[in-house]
RNA sequence: CGCGGGGUGGAGCAGUUCGGUAGCUCGCCGGGCUCAUAACCCGGAGGUCGUAGGUUCAAAUCCUGCCCCCGCAACCA
């Protein structure tokens, strides 16, 4: 078997597509759309995936409602939702699957019944507390203390009404066995799951020890999933079903040969990005539903924060919901992009806030970044009719920049291997501050006023270009319009589009082409008047 | 005693693993500069690090109690 060279495979949660997107659905899908175009930008093979989650019971009950078929509905929002939201925020996917296409149904059957076979998953009873009213089970913690006629019994939250012990027939998954094969695999691979934080707290749950997982619900109930192989009246319980996306979307159960060695060379995926609300399925039933399967997990799963509005959760119920278009309708997506990865460590809880937002884009994208470039290009222009000059003998104060640069993407390759994507933008961002304080204090417009400094000049602004070339390039994966536009401003057509440029060769001094032509240059990042507004 | 995260100058955070002058960004005050998106650069003010004890020559950092905020325990990143 010929070995496919190992790709860099990043993959989101899937949506679930009764969802409205907000920020936070954005948030995710941008880390790991960021982490997938920097490791192309290191000429790797370099494989985003993300898509949608269409079954259960919530969407079949929707579709009703809106007199629809769950399909026609799940078609619906895929479209008018979860498409345009990577369209909003500027994500570079190289597949997008849905839970409801073949490939997918297909393949979860073929995982089911070679589990089903191999003995790990089992035919037994589960029993529970059924609420008519609710049409589904009720966990303990769903039930309060009856009144009046129902005093001393437990009823429902919702409808006040006692719940019903049912029992029902159900494929049960052998998570219980498990238990000791993740915490060896936990501490064989100490970064499989980050951070730190959520490593801990996965260690602790899986300590407790594992129940067997329910993962089929009768057709009784409702029948919108995948039908298990082997009895048609049971379909497969979501979560199970929606945990496979990630090795159906390359390839996974295809005989085909092509097919085949995309698997092998995308699996196991690199880095699995999700919100921490999910962590355990990801790092706890996902890992063991491969190892039952004898199959290798993710080489790492990586547990984010949230996005606190108000010092508290997002949520539909306090209306603190956002539409990622609120934002980028004002900043525009590379300011989206750039706030959320910058502003909050990746895998803690962040606060949002418009006040926040407005601040970081005038002071660091306006002021900072944007500014830099605008001024640099405009003396190039001013003093040496828009063409690069040559650098002439480099002082002291020169190599320091080329330091500086060399540095920052140093210190930035190595964040982006730890995840830590707001460490290594900081890191890139030192070569910002940097060259506004190199050209202060070099003050070109003096330089300018003689003749005699001329040599001077041209080396002072070839080297604030450079310094724009290496930001340029290293900034791609965040904000990647902005620099698109910086790149062609620089006259480097000849070097090749910006997003195929190297970031670890992007420190290399002397890149731009001497003599070229320097493009006029609008503002990348403009002010924005009326901050107060967008709320 | 369900599990977990957190309380550090006006705001948002780092620092707590391996105790030893409390750091960053924004905001504020003063100065410099004028190439630039009224932008850029320098300096300054401002904190008894939630609280009460303990250990120690020394604690934001270690130990104990308490208070407060938040999340999870529901098929919501």
């Amino acid at each position: 078997m010929p070995s496919s060279p190992k790709s860099f495979y990043v993959t989101t949660p899937i949506f679930y597509v009764n969802d409205a997107p907000h920020i936070g659905h954005a948030y995710t899908e941008v880390a790991a759309d960021v982490l997938a175009r920097w490791h192309r930008q290191r000429g790797e093979s370099s494989f985003l995936l993300t898509g949608t989650d269409e079954h259960g019971e919530k969407i079949l009950r929707t579709a009703a409602a809106n007199d629809t078929s769950p399909k026609a509905w799940a078609d619906k929002l895929v479209e008018s939702a979860w498409l345009p939201l990577l369209e909003t925020i500027d994500i570079q996917n190289q597949d997008f699957i849905r839970t409801t296409e073949l490939r997918h149904e297909q393949n979860v059957q073929k995982f089911l019944q070679h589990l089903y076979d191999t003995g790990f998953i089992y035919r037994g009873s589960y029993e529970g507390n059924y609420c008519v009213g609710c049409e589904e089970y009720k966990t303990e913690a769903d039930l309060i203390d009856g009144e009046g006629a129902f005093e001393g019994q437990s009823v429902c939250a919702i409808h006040s009404k006692p719940v019903e012990k049912l029992e029902e027939t159900n494929y049960f998954f052998k998570l219980s066995e498990f238990t000791q094969p993740l915490l060896d695999y936990y501490e064989n691979n100490p970064k499989f799951v980050q951070p730190e934080s959520a490593r801990n707290e996965v260690i602790a749950f899986v300590r407790r020890g594992l129940d067997d997982l329910s993962i089929s619900r009768s057709k009784e109930k409702f029948d919108w999933g995948i039908d298990i192989p082997w009895d048609d009246s049971h379909i497969t319980y979501v979560w199970f079903d929606a945990l496979l996306n990630y090795i159906t979307a390359i390839g996974y159960g295809s005989e085909e040969q092509a097919a085949k060695e995309k698997f092998a060379s995308l699996w196991p995926a690199s880095v699995q990005v999700v919100g921490k609300d999910i962590l355990r399925f990801h790092a706890v039933i996902w890992p063991a539903m491969l190892l039952a399967a004898g199959m290798q997990p993710a080489e790492r799963v990586f547990g984010h924060g949230w996005l606190l509005v108000g010092g508290e959760k997002m949520s539909k119920s306090k209306l603190t919901g956002i539409a990622p278009e609120q934002i980028t309708d004002t900043f525009g997506s590379d300011a989206f992009r750039y706030y959320f990865m910058k502003a909050i460590a990746f895998g803690q809880d962040g606060s949002f806030s418009w006040e926040d937002l407005s601040a970081r884009y005038q002071a660091e994208l306006a002021n900072g970044f944007g500014n830099l470039a605008s001024r640099v290009i405009a003396m190039i222009h001013k003093y040496f009719d828009g063409v690069l000059p040559a650098a002439a003998d480099h002082t002291e104060a020169d190599l320091q920049v080329i330091r500086v640069a060399e540095q920052a993407i140093k210190n930035a390759e190595t964040a982006i291997d730890d995840v830590a994507i707001q460490d290594a933008i900081s890191s890139v961002w030192t070569l910002v501050d940097e060259l506004n304080n190199y050209i202060t204090v070099q003050e070109p417009w003096a330089l300018a006023k003689s003749a005699e400094n001329r040599d001077r000049l041209a080396t002072v602004l070839n080297t604030t270009a450079e310094g724009l070339r290496v930001l340029a390039i290293a900034l791609t994966p965040v904000t990647p319009k902005a620099t698109s536009k910086l790149w062609a401003a620089l006259g480097t057509a000849t070097n090749g589009p910006i997003a195929e440029q190297k970031i670890g060769e992007a420190a290399r001094w002397g890149q731009l082409i001497i003599g070229g032509q320097i493009g006029t240059l609008e503002a990348l990042f403009p002010r924005i008047e009326n901050e107060a507004e967008g709320k």
